[in-house]
This record gives C-alpha cells, structure tokens and sequence, in this order.
DNA sequence: CCGTTAACCTAGTAAATCGATAGAGTTTAT
DNA sequence: ATAAACTCTATCGATTTACTAGGTTAACGG
C-alpha cells in the first residue's frame, strides 16, 4: 500500500503539472486546493526538491515547480524516491538490489521469480506514466462524463 | 515491500507443498528446514491456519499440512491474508475497498486509473501462480543449472 | 537596507506496525 | 499418566508513519 505521504505528493505533484510554466505556486496554494496538512506538504516537496524533480524560489513570487516538462516526470520515479525499491523484495530490485539473508542461491529461488515478474509488471507501468499521461486520462474521463450527463 | 512475516510464510508453504500428501510436518521441522524463527512462524502458519490454507493436527505425530493440493493455493490469496489487499491504493482493491477520505469523483481521479492498472497487473500473476508452479518454475530452473555445469 | 514573504531545516511526538520472544493452556497418541 | 505438539495471549524494543512546532535563511519590494 502506498503511504498517505505519497498520495499527497502525487497529488500535489499533478497541480504542480497543471500550473507548468507559470511560474512557482505556493505551498500553501497547494495544500488548500489538495487538502493536505501544509507543514506535512513542506516536507514533501522539500524531499521532491533534493531529489531534482522539483524546483523552488524563496521569499515573495515564491513557490515550487516542476524542473521539467510533466511528459518527463514518471510516476515510477517519484514513487522511488518516496516509497523505495517498486520491487516487493530486495533481490528483484534494480534501484535498490539487496541479496536475502540466507538464499543459497538466487537462480533457482521460485519467490524470486514471481516476485520479478511482479516488479517488472509494476515497473513497466509506473516507467511509462508521466505526470502528463495522468492528466491527459483525467481529462478523458472528466468529458466522457460530461457527455453521459448530457445524454441522460 | 513484503513483510519478512510474508517471505517466512511462503517458503514455509512451499516445503508444505513439497511434503503434500505426505501426513503432517511439525513447525520444528520447517523452522530448522528454511532458518525461520520457531516461535514467529508459529504464529505465521496459526494464521493461516485460521483462514483456511493450512490445516493442524495436536500432539504426537501432528503438525501442519496443505488442505488443498499445491495446484489450488494461489499466491494471490496468500498474501492478500498476510498483507492485506494486493493493490496500491484501498479505492482500487477488490478484497478490501474503501473509497478515498477526500476524493470528489472516483472516475475522474488520474492516480486511480494509473493504481488500478498496477493492482490489475500485479493480481493477474499473483492469482495466477499456485504453489505448484512456483515448484515447478524451481525444478526447471534447478535442472537448467545442472545442465550448465555439466556442460563447462 | 529593512521588513515581509515564503521556502528551508531540525526536532519531536503519538500511534501503529514489525520482528520476535515468553509462557501458560489444550489436545492427542501411546 | 505423560510426553509431544499445536493454541493462545501478552509483551517488548525498534522502526515507521503522519503530523506538528519553531526557528533560519533567502529573495523581493519599497
């Protein structure tokens, strides 16, 4: 399960794509329009900043904003940089491989297998949804649901 | 990432797979087998017990056992007992639903499409791997091994 | 250059979870 | 009866989670 920390980040992270290349938004801008605790959301993007996915300006005109275009922000990379590894365990992880304790041997661990092709299954899915990719489905389905309220 | 508790239980079912059919095992015998902690997996195997998987037998000559053949125990139901619900987020599980605290239309929300195609993806393999194949994948690979050493 | 604005940073805290242990209780075979 | 083996409840220290508090620093505006 995703952390709460992470739901905030990703929502905060899709205002933040919404408002690209109009300048810093502010935390605080954030927190109201996503409802979410505004000292808790410091933290947050202070993490995304260290981590380059974000930007920030201090003092008046402040705020944060996306280092790149939102086509260029996967989800699989914020969620590493907040959850860890996408792998369920270490020995399937490319970001953060750890061999297990007392495996005699790698190659022929059926866990493992599964668990690869979990991780790989995730992966593939999380490496190729951008910020802009989640804002162009919402968008769908905001007027596929429109045209369903006309039609009734 | 999954609990060490998770990791314990499923290489405790695989030897349980491995013996079926074969009268009980005794926790003694899986915890020395797989260097789990006695008293820890213990509660592992009650608990799975309790939901059904596994089924005991007291005193002399007992122990645990399969209650269905390792064809029919799936590693999707596993650890949806251990863990909770496979998916990401609680407004896309099928086990354990919950809507959002604060979110104003489940259709429309970007990060539940995106979450729902992880949970979809990684309950396809999950419910589709039984411990026997999980053994099967094993012994393949194990003779694949062979093979390779045979032939250096 | 001074004050206001807003991000930066460190710490702390209550509650939950995790990994593991302890020990008394209960059932069963012999 | 007795030993074997599972059953159950409780506890413990360490870590993580979600959040709060409060002071520091940088930038802009006048």
């Amino acid at each position: 399960m995703l952390a709460q920390k992470s739901k905030y980040a990703l929502r905060a992270l899709l205002v933040l794509a919404k408002e690209y290349g109009q300048g810093p938004v502010l935390i605080s801008d954030i927190a109201h329009r996503e409802a979410i605790p505004h000292k808790f959301l410091e933290l947050i993007l202070l993490e995304l900043r260290n981590h380059g996915i974000l930007g920030s300006k201090k003092g008046k005109g402040g705020g944060y904003f996306l280092t790149r275009a939102p086509e260029l922000v996967h989800l699989g990379e914020v969620l590493r940089v907040l959850e860890g590894p996408l792998a369920p365990i270490p020995c399937v992880s490319r970001s953060g491989y750890m061999r297990c304790a007392e495996c005699r041997d790698e190659r022929t661990c059926g866990i493992r297998m599964v668990m690869k092709d979990v991780r790989d299954a995730t992966a593939r899915i999380l490496d190729a949804t951008s910020l802009a990719d989640v804002l162009k489905r919402v968008e769908v389905a905001v007027q596929g649901k429109e045209a369903i309220s006309y039609t009734i």
